[in-house]
DNA sequence: GGGCTTAAAATTGTTAACAAGCGGTCGCGA
DNA sequence: TCGCGACCGCTTGTTAACAATTTTAAGCCC
């Protein structure tokens, strides 16, 4: 079973992914604890982790404010390390791979495809952030899914793609298709140009 | 000024950096809460807290337990991603450096110092922390040090160290010397050869 | 003796009330 | 009119009580 904390905390952070707070804007417990309709517990332990995250700057006696995203330069280093914790993970745990792994991965795959129909940002962020920790769990890398975690979240709050969502979607069918016929090295380019 | 939260965090990250709990443990709040003279309140948001650093694993209505450090492979690793960030941090923002920046680094550098002549190992390993992330921020790298933080924590559950702590402390005096006399490729070597 | 049921103890999850701190505003005096 | 200071409202920080869940253990039947 979910707590209130969690599912409040993923209601904001897709709110903040989707973009429907100003970078900067000083969120209130009183006011989110309001619309969720719970107290200011779960709220603050929300803003906590988001703050965690990297979706919030939190200050003592302040508050939260939405971060600012990360863009140019940082955005492509940070890039460069979430695809190299990728492969690395991905790299090691390839031989484990279950079957049942593969079916949660494809599970991923097909909420993404359909969040790519709608062609609604956040959804396909969402999902598609899914997909690869989904992918990295499979691989055995529960150790290394913490920070990834909070590198991607750092980049979702930019999170545009360039082209078409139908190629976003066709180069994680790109991914899967390696996995499930055991190519290594064509999993791992395929990661590498997705993440890339 | 600083909250009760922040204490109490600190507190329990310098316990678990010391080695004072065995990995697996689980942690109670009450028992936290009595030992601090506090409420669970703080308790809690410092076990949120230290687990998206890292340090404890969280399961829902059953509370936290220490994680197992990271050793071999995956440590290695993770150090290696550690000491990108800083090359590239230290690299992006070494000519904007200060007076005051390296004043703060130098004090820094004085607390590893003391804490290399008592050999305590907990001591070593937050002022080393301190000292890296002295320097990040001097660098302008805020944006960066949440995440390297979580990293660097991670490491820090093995923090062992090989050879004598008088080399380790020379090796930051390295880098600080090459910081004050703005050698920047000298500082970025010193960097690369201390992480790694 | 082993395993199931059930209750009780312990622990975490949530809430509402209280305390403390910050920011803005109003009023006073020069 | 400008500057200073006290006050009031708003927001966050902390606490203790209550609710829900999990674990433990005892009792019972087979």
């Amino acid at each position: 079973m979910t707590s209130i904390r969690e599912e409040i905390t993923g209601k904001i952070r897709d709110e903040l992914v989707a973009g429907k707070f100003q970078a900067g804007l000083a969120l209130r417990e009183t006011e989110l604890a309001e619309r969720f309709g719970v107290s200011r517990g779960p709220i603050r332990d929300a803003f906590l982790q988001l703050s965690q995250e990297g979706f919030l700057a939190y200050q003592v006696n302040k508050g939260v404010t939405v971060r600012h995203p990360l863009i140019g330069e940082d955005r492509e280093f940070i890039a460069s390390i979430r695809v190299q914790i990728e492969l690395y993970v991905v790299g090691k745990g390839f031989d484990d791979l279950t079957e049942e792994s593969l079916t949660l991965i494809s599970d991923c795959l097909e909420t993404l495809k359909q969040a790519c129909e709608t062609e609604e940002v956040a959804a396909i962020a969402k999902a598609d952030m899914a997909f690869h920790e989904a992918l990295l769990i499979a691989c055995g890398g529960e150790d290394h899914v913490h920070y990834w975690r909070q590198i991607c979240s750092r980049m979702l709050l930019a999170y545009t793609r360039l082209g078409s969502y139908q190629a976003l979607y066709q180069e994680h069918v790109n991914i899967y298709k390696a996995l499930k016929s055991k190519m290594k090295d064509v999993a791992l380019a395929a990661i590498n140009s997705n993440v890339t």
